[in-house]
DNA sequence: CGACCGATTGACT
DNA sequence: GTCAATCGGTCGG
């Protein structure tokens, strides 16, 4: 679902306009997976992971962070894909206004998975959006040849650095850094 | 209850 | 490369 999920475009329609990002980076997190929040079973914060598939699943972190994933599984099976970074295609201008000064360049307006949150105006409340609504929904794209994907590591975790879950589009400008 | 720390970012040396 | 910001989750006592 993660490397599928690459090309795809994330689309939300926020106080009357568009925004729209092609999604360019992801990583999976599953079960059994010690660096997913669902690793310890289902809790109040990490709920919605265990909801059928094409959920949100918003987590706030750092202590001034929002994260943004797609559910992936079925009810009861805590498995989501991080959406580490976008292409920002539409709603730029709108993005660049929510993103905090000094950082408010096109350059880095969407290149990480709490950037994208800011640029977007994904927070708390977005947590648990069904996408198969009218709201915040994906776009299907055709699937990418595997010459245009790599996968790695993922970022900034302490267990589970040995799953190559991290995938991103080879060459793109637009990946976290 | 207190201590520790995180699926991050931006500023700075 | 280092580090602070800032706070909720998690775990040990």
């Amino acid at each position: 679902m993660a490397r599928d999920l690459l090309g795809k475009l994330l689309v939300r329609h926020y106080r009357g306009g568009r925004l729209v990002g092609r999604i360019v980076e992801t990583e999976a997190y599953c079960e059994n997976d010690p660096a997913s929040h669902s690793y310890r079973g289902k809790t109040r914060r990490n709920d919605v992971m265990f909801r059928e598939g094409g959920h949100l699943y918003v987590y706030f972190t750092y202590g001034m962070h929002f994260c943004a994933n797609v559910v992936t599984r079925g009810e009861g099976i805590g498995e989501a894909v991080l959406i580490r970074a976008v292409e920002p295609v539409e709603g730029i201008e709108s993005m660049l206004q929510r993103r905090k000064p000094g950082g408010n360049n096109r350059a880095v307006l969407t290149n990480g998975p709490a950037k994208l949150c800011e640029a977007f105006a994904i927070e708390r409340k977005e947590n648990g959006t069904d996408l198969v609504g009218d709201e915040i929904y994906l776009l299907d794209s055709p699937r990418l040849p595997s010459l245009k994907v790599v996968s790695s590591a993922r970022i900034g975790i302490k267990n589970g650095k040995e799953k190559k879950w991290r995938f991103y589009i080879k060459g793109s400008a637009w990946v976290s850094r």
